[in-house]
RNA sequence: GGCGCGUUCGUCUAUCGGCUAGGACACGGCCCUCUCAAGGCUGAAAGACGGGUUCGAUUCCCGUACGCGCUACCA
């Protein structure tokens, strides 16, 4: 590892995102940070008929949700635009006179002529060794159809370079130092070599990375939901969940250790603890990191993260002190939900005590005729605590329920739904605190006189 | 069809010839408990198949099956 490192990850822009994509980005990342390297983002927007500018967008709102940011790359979607890095642009739709340059090189040298009006390149006869540093040497010998014409097209007779072509002559001028990318491209290695040994450099490094499957063992195509990347935005997954996890997916360190922050990948990740199977997702597994990973942020953090899921489902948030908004989501913070599902763990805050609505379920089970007593009972008790805390509250709540010589549960849940509406929600002393005195009197009050109503 | 890559609990994986095959997620049971959870303890669960090599194979070699990729003037 004399020169230093240089990798890219080289994207198409189709739309979408796709999560092996990511992945593959993820690991072209991880090696560069771990080697202190330059991780470069060039987008092979070749298809001018389907390729847009906002189809660019998406794929740097992705990388950027993930945290990967490039050293190397464009600064704007616009392949027009600035571009941070000496070996621009990074967009090979701006690159034609370097293909045509190189091009111009191989014929000089004898090694690409014209047939039917496109250019061919001369490949040699011989069968290539790739050494693959995960896979491990491969010897691709000449298919049949390679023995009877091994030649193959460098530039379309429309006017085009093809994907192999400035795949090479980018990797090239760039001067990328490893390439990691999907196994599907293993078998294009043995051309691209070539390529490298017609120009007379050495060409990089080859790392092929297996595929990512569906949870029943079927590919991935752009129709499941689960390929996209966007799609576990919406979902509300940490990113440094979904980074933990893809890294899992293919990689494992020594000693198995994993739950891992995103430094800790640094520090730890390497080529040669890359696994050569496909690997199924599985969003079971996600959702366990995404939990471990959410309580495990600070308090601000974990605000600042779900507060735009909740305004986004229409929760009021503004209309609130910002004291109150941080100590309410807080209480949802233990849990550890995707923020999508949060507003059922948390909507009950921001609605006006004569608004709260009771799920029919919990009504039936909680709000029953001999509820209504208990809870004016309870209402008056809770006036009673000099501190409205949750220890407090909770002193309050038992010395009721042994009074009234009930369980503690049968005045729990009739309290928590006429709070929440719910019967399941954060836990019942902390979220009392937090609405406050007036606010739970309010509820408590209105939920019993509708248990005399038997709903 | 040809060539290449892959194959350990349901899933992700550990194992670099000695294994009573370990961990995590998911699943079952018990405990704890203010709901749902979480947490603690615990249970079930794997080496595709067939040959070799070896004192000994999950580990090395060959074959078969299955999956995937490439085999384009797609990327």
């Amino acid at each position: 590892m004399s020169l230093p490192v240089r990798v890219r990850f080289a994207p198409s822009p189709t739309g979408y995102l796709h999560i092996g994509g990511a992945r593959t980005a993820l690991f072209n990342w991880l090696f560069a940070r771990h080697h202190g390297g330059t991780f470069i983002l060039r987008v092979e927007d070749t298809d001018t008929a389907r390729n847009t500018q906002a189809a660019v967008d998406v794929i740097f709102q992705g990388l950027r949700w993930l945290g990967l940011e490039w050293d190397e790359g464009p600064q704007t979607s616009d392949p027009a635009g600035p571009s941070r890095g000496e070996f621009g642009s990074y967009f090979q739709s701006q690159r034609a006179g370097v293909y045509r340059r190189r091009l111009q090189e191989l014929r000089d040298r004898h090694l690409a002529y014209d047939r039917d009006g496109a250019v061919y390149f001369r490949m040699t006869r011989e069968p290539i060794a790739i050494p693959d540093l995960i896979v491990g040497d491969i010897v691709r010998p000449l298919t049949d159809r390679e023995q009877a014409d091994p030649d193959w097209v460098l530039w379309r007779s429309d006017g085009q370079p093809v994907f192999h072509f400035v795949n090479v002559v980018d990797d090239l001028e760039m001067k990328v130092s490893h390439v990691i990318r999907g196994e599907d491209h293993i078998s294009n290695t043995a051309k691209h070599l070539a390529l490298f040994r017609a120009f007379g450099v050495e060409p990089p490094r080859y790392g092929h990375i297996p595929l990512i499957l569906n949870e029943d063992g079927s590919k991935m195509s752009k129709r499941d939901r689960g390929a996209v990347v966007t799609n576990y935005e919406d979902e509300g997954f940490l990113p440094a969940a979904l980074v933990n996890y893809l890294a899992l997916l293919g990689w494992s360190p020594a000693d198995g250790q994993e739950q891992l922050s995103v430094p800790e990948l640094i520090a730890r990740f390497d080529l040669d603890r890359v696994n050569r199977s496909a690997a199924r997702f599985d969003v079971k597994k996600l959702e366990a990191l995404h939990f471990e990973h959410t309580r495990r942020l600070d308090p601000d953090a974990y605000v600042a993260q779900a507060t735009p899921y909740l305004k986004r489902a229409g929760l009021a948030l503004d209309s609130y002190p910002l004291a109150y908004v941080r100590a309410a989501l807080l209480t949802t913070q233990e849990k550890g939900k995707r923020f999508r599902e949060l507003p059922l763990w948390c909507d009950f805050y921001f609605t006006p005590d004569e608004a709260v609505t009771f799920e029919a379920e919990a009504s039936t089970k909680a709000l029953t005729p001999a509820a209504g007593p208990m809870l004016i009972q309870l209402s008056q008790a809770f006036d009673a605590v000099s501190e409205f805390t949750a220890a407090g509250l909770e002193a309050a709540l038992k010395q009721r329920a042994a009074a009234a010589g009930v369980k503690v549960g049968a005045l729990v849940q009739p309290c928590r739904v006429a709070c929440t509406g719910r019967l399941v929600g954060p836990s019942l002393y902390h979220l009392l605190e937090v609405l406050g005195r007036e606010r739970v009197r309010a509820r408590l009050v209105r939920a019993a006189a509708r248990c005399g109503s038997g709903g």
